[in-house]
RNA sequence: GGGAGCUUAGCUCAGCUGGUUCAGAGCAUCUGCCUUACAAGCAGAGGGUCGGGGGUUCGAAUCCCUCAGCUCCCACCA
């Protein structure tokens, strides 16, 4: 039965991905082969695949099967990350439109509904990935917050304390008042507002005197201790050891000088307010000055504050602008441009605060391992692009301290254990801390030890991935992890640079004393044609899933890479994706064409037409090995887009275009049997060499042209290397194209036949196609004899084309095209001679330009020669 | 404020250490075709003084300086 003439993809896909999963071909155990890995970077446990996620499975994908084909031990490793505060939030909101409050809830109750809503979504976004034909070890699956990982997260925390490199401390941290809980610097996202600033007037106790502060925060003028003026600044130099009232609360307060006071900025006078800027704390601190935190937890305003007590921070920033002008504090306000930080996953504004917390020591753990630096600056760890690499540089040498505590109950909780009176131990359980204690001659029961109340943050699983996912800090994985570490390739985006690969390369040389990964390539940001950032906000990023079911996992996958070399964004449009659906059609209609051929042998068809296939296949042969030695150089860079555009122009223009073209037997002829046995082979070969980039038509096809029982598998076949280097003459086929060129231009038909005669010195060169040339240019091709009467005259290379015309050649048109050819080669002419004619071209350039440049000269004086004659008989009529 | 990068055809981008007629590709556009695999197709075509200026060189899209514009990262002045 013929097949239909568009692809279908919906059934193939659900086919073959069945079939691909009951052989277990995604199964990945150590052997004797050389094992190739890629992680997944774990997507949220309750997420839902999107763009950016499509992008990054689809590259991964194709390095994976590549791998696979090339005889490699592939082993993709997917899994889910529990994200925290993410998650968290989003079960609190749950549990919000079903009228429960978390603070109702015990922690296990919470975390009960927590569990409850990850396997009831978890894992979403790995049947999704499925359906793009993402090719995991599914039986490897991990999640981060399962008990294996779990495990290590805690040992791996009490080892670094036990080093010396965790410490808890009091500092001023971010923090989330949504959220409730603190945040690394990293999850700190600055935007930039408009922002009122206001000038404010602080009187002396007496009343008869004033000094003017500016601030955005009028609302935190309650926790003000002090103002602080610039040492050398005149107009305050008086002030200095006086003191003023805040206004509203009428507390006095000193009047001090601190360099870190920037003279030029506002009024030269800052109120310092230590609970509520890291400025003004570093300065608190140095002046001895009280803390008072005007603000609770949740951004209301607090009792030690005094006024607008239980009120929220920004009803009573306008609140209480209104108070003080009402009350003379006011002298002016002004809009001014500020950055403003928001939290990464609520978007709530941070609050700096002081609070008790964890902390790593990054200064300490860079000097312990400093190759997380130097093995990315020296290309041990590639980056692809490699540009990313100084970005990377400048947050390692400038890293800080990272907070990995979180106020919340979804996660790994740190495993530190408190006795009534506030002393703690770290230890895996209860017994262990009081254990410890008890060595530190401490007399203390594990039922009375108390454990900290909050989790790690999620980077804190996240960089100990490429290790946990194989049990690595168990003696039950040290076969796998042995195997499989480090591993190949991480495929990622430069915005998770910090949070996540940074992180993994430091766990890395920490716990293994060896690089995590090899190559590193990051991907760009899906943007729509306005160059937007694809967002659910916005609206503007289709469904994946919708997308694949219109055009098809293949032509989605092949849309997504077509413009996105590493580290460009890319710019969804659906058109692209249009022209991976359309080059899905274009190789299901050619296998339609093949398998449609009738076949006969070899012996009842014609000498000359054997040839003309033999030509076919020699040429093509050659374009196919020159393609698959470019691709290998593509791959071997990472140019994945550039591998796949040099597969498409090799299926499309050389296979389908020129080959199938020239072996084509004519209509309801039938062809003979080793052409067809040849073309099979080619396509087969093609098949293989696209299997990476479309796994599910190309496993289709690869059936198909085996007859339904292949010896293996498309995705079990071996990847194709180019066997050979010379280049097809390509001569033939511009001839060709000329005469398709002039029958266009002079508005002949295809249906009728021309002479057509080439002057030439290779003529072997023609000969061999030339059955392939009167059947694709239509004409009667004469080599280096009688030219045609009332003829077009053109150029194949230096080769003298005669295209005899029916009738109405107009002279006066043709000599006018000629003379403008020979113009131009007299101006290029002219150029290669200044330069042979330059002594010190010829003295300086290398050998084999300057051969260059004479071999252009001959050519150019060959085709002066040729059309100069050939106007002069013109001239002649 | 510090750093990195970008500016090539209508759009998105290639052009490695200067030298093939080097000014390219895909898409889009235009012309002609329902030619017996595919109109989601076929055969052709047009389109850019490589952001501006200067310099180095026999030779510059490519190296240097400068100006302009854009992007990203980091810091975060109340």
């Amino acid at each position: 039965m013929e097949p239909d003439k568009n692809y279908h993809p919906a059934a193939v896909e659900q086919k073959w991905y069945s079939y691909w999963m009951e052989q277990g071909y995604f199964r990945s155990v150590p052997d004797h082969r050389e094992p190739y890995t890629v992680l997944i970077p774990p997507p949220n446990v309750t997420g839902v695949l999107h763009m950016g996620h499509m992008l990054n499975n689809t590259i991964q994908d194709i390095l994976i099967r590549k791998a696979r084909m090339e005889g490699k031990n592939a082993c993709w490793v997917p899994g889910t990350d529990h994200a925290s505060i993410a998650t968290e939030a989003k079960v609190v909101r749950m549990l919000a439109e079903q009228g429960i409050r978390k603070s109702d809830l015990t922690r296990d109750e919470f975390l009960g509904h927590a569990w409850e809503w990850t396997h009831k979504y978890g894992g979403i976004i790995l049947e999704q990935l499925k359906k793009l034909g993402a090719s995991c070890d599914w039986e490897r699956t991990r999640f981060t917050m399962e008990p294996s990982l779990y495990d290590a997260v805690i040992e791996v925390f009490i080892d670094l304390y036990g080093k010396g490199l965790i410490y808890r401390g009091t500092r001023m941290v971010n923090w989330d008042p949504v959220g409730k809980t603190t945040l690394s610097d990293e999850e700190v996202i600055y935007k930039q507002e408009q922002s009122t600033l206001y000038y404010l007037k602080y009187f002396t106790p007496d009343g008869n005197d004033f000094v003017t502060i500016a601030t955005t925060r009028p609302e935190t003028i309650m926790g003000d201790v002090a103002i602080a003026t610039s040492p050398g600044d005149p107009r305050y130099a008086s002030w200095i050891g006086k003191t003023v009232l805040v206004p509203l609360i009428g507390r006095e307060i000193p009047i001090i000088a601190d360099e870190e006071v920037d003279a030029s900025f506002g009024t030269g006078c800052l109120k310092v307010t230590p609970c509520h800027d890291i400025v003004d704390y570093r300065i608190g601190q140095r002046h001895q000055l009280p803390l008072i935190d005007a603000l609770n937890a949740d951004g209301t305003i607090s009792e030690a504050a005094g006024i607008y007590v239980g009120e929220d921070r920004f009803i009573v920033r306008k609140k209480i602008a209104k108070e003080l002008e009402a009350k003379g504090h006011l002298l002016k306000s002004e809009q001014v441009q500020n950055n403003v930080g928001h939290s990464e996953r609520t978007d709530a504004v941070i609050e700096p605060r002081i609070s008790t917390q964890w902390f790593m020591d990054m200064q300490a753990f860079m000097k312990r391992n400093p190759e997380v630096l130097e093995h990315v600056m020296n290309d041990t760890i590639q980056f692809f692009p490699s540009k990313l690499k100084n970005t990377y540089r400048h947050w390692i040498e400038n890293i800080k301290d990272w907070n990995i505590s979180r106020q919340l109950w979804w996660g790994h909780r740190i495993p530190a254990w408190y006795t009534p009176e506030g002393d703690f131990e770290v230890a895996a359980s209860a017994e262990d801390a009081a254990a410890k204690f008890q060595a530190r001659n401490i007399a203390v029961h594990a039922s009375e030890l108390k454990q900290d109340e909050d989790v790690l943050d999620t980077w804190f699983s996240s960089w100990l991935w490429p290790i946990s996912v194989f049990d690595g800090f168990t003696e039950a994985g040290k076969k796998d992890l042995d195997y499989y570490y480090p591993t190949n390739d991480l495929v990622t985006a430069p915005e998770i640079m910090f949070f996540w690969v940074a992180r993994m390369i430091m766990a890395g040389y920490e716990y293994k004393r060896e690089l995590p990964f090899k190559n590193v390539y990051y991907t760009g940001i899906v943007r729509d044609k306005l160059r937007r950032k694809m967002s659910k906000s916005l609206g503007n990023s289709p469904d994946p899933l919708d997308l694949i079911a219109q055009f098809g996992a293949d032509g989605v996958r092949m849309g997504m890479l077509l413009s996105a070399p590493a580290g460009n964004d890319i710019l969804f449009d659906e058109s692209q994706v249009a022209q991976g659906r359309n080059f899905c059609n274009k190789l299901w209609n050619a296998w339609r064409l093949i398998s449609g051929w009738e076949v006969v042998a070899d012996s009842t068809v014609s000498e000359e037409i054997q040839k003309d296939a033999q030509v076919s296949a020699a040429w093509f042969d050659a374009r196919l090995n020159a393609a698959m030695a470019e691709m290998h150089e593509h791959f071997a860079a990472y140019r994945l887009s550039d591998a796949l555009m040099c597969a498409y122009k090799l299926v499309w223009d050389d296979f389908c275009s020129w080959y199938l073209e020239m072996v084509k037997p004519a209509y309801g002829s039938p062809i003979h049997r080793s052409a067809l046995e040849q073309t099979k082979k080619f396509f087969d070969v093609l098949m293989r060499l696209l299997h990476p980039f479309m796994p599910f038509i190309t496993e289709e096809l690869y059936h198909a042209v085996h007859e339904g029982n292949p010896e293996k598998p498309c995705i079990l076949s071996s990847y194709p290397l180019p066997q050979r280097a010379e280049a097809p003459s390509e001569r033939p086929l511009k001839l060709i194209s000329e005469v398709r060129q002039v029958r266009n231009s002079k508005g002949l038909s295809p249906k009728e036949s021309l002479d057509v005669s080439i002057i030439t010195t290779q003529a072997n060169t023609y000969q061999a196609f030339a059955g392939i040339i009167s059947k694709l240019a239509n004409c009667r091709l004469n080599i280096n004899g009688e030219k045609p009467g009332n003829a077009v005259v053109c150029l194949v290379e230096t080769d003298e084309l005669h295209i005899g015309l029916p009738a109405g050649l107009n002279i006066e048109e043709e000599k006018a095209a000629i003379r403008k050819e020979l113009e131009y080669l007299h101006g290029f002419l002219r150029s290669v001679d200044a330069k042979l004619s330059n002594e010190r071209f010829v003295a300086n350039a290398k050998g084999d330009v300057v051969e260059k440049e004479r071999q252009k000269k001959a050519d150019a004086e060959e085709k002066i020669r040729n059309l100069q004659s050939n106007l002069n008989q013109l001239e002649g009529q």
